[in-house]
DNA sequence: TTTTTATATGAAAATATTGTCATATATTTG
DNA sequence: CAAATATATGACAATATTTTCATATAAAAA
């Protein structure tokens, strides 16, 4: 290859912190407990449910997903699971969308 | 249903629009056309693919599925086709990501 | 007008995400 | 301890996204 015409090419690793990020919080369901954090410091699973009108495992799914990225965190007290928002940045991300969307 | 202790449920819909665009964009190498495309103005598709060491078609897709969903246009100047953002808030949210990312 | 270059398209395969269901585990209560 | 409540788990089906490949279209050049 003849390096000195070489385009200097851009790395895609370098993107894929940030797409991995973004998928983890692209989901309306996902979205919404996020917002849900963000106002309410920490709830438990079956409060969660409640508020978004859903199924406990499907909830529950979500939740450990966006723990496993390191987005919420959780701690239990008793019976009860609180989950809470431990990447607090990804809330300037929702203003940001909602930004964007308003072009829509 | 007994209304008057109804939580009121948040309702998904609301986030299905942030959602969509989040989703359009999380993706290594559609952030990295979109930084190209902060950084450029316009590039043809070759540009493109040459900067992201990308084969045509599938740089092609990501193009088109971006530009259908709004994030960018393209125009078409002889032999080329020159795209550049559209949806240019686009930009902050991955700002926002990386304030994100330094945490990981 | 044939060839070359640039881009798009569409089908199909590969892969990943989402939702559902049945069930497991842990805690509290009776 | 048995029953009830809260949550997690895992397999599977349903669905969506991503990639590849072959080919089509359009413009420019020979």
């Amino acid at each position: 290859m003849c390096w000195s015409v070489m385009v200097q090419a851009i790395n895609l690793e370098k993107f894929e912190k940030a797409a991995f990020i973004l998928k983890t919080v692209a989901h309306p369901m996902r979205l919404a407990i996020v917002e849900l954090l963000n106002a309410n410091e920490s709830l438990s699973v079956n409060e969660i449910c409640e508020k978004l009108n859903s199924e406990q495992s499907l909830v529950s799914h979500h939740l450990i997903n966006m723990k496993l990225k390191g987005i919420l965190q959780s701690s239990r007290e008793g019976q009860f699971i609180n989950y809470s928002l431990k990447l607090k940045e990804i809330n300037n991300l929702l203003d940001c969308v909602e930004n964007c969307t308003c072009h829509f």
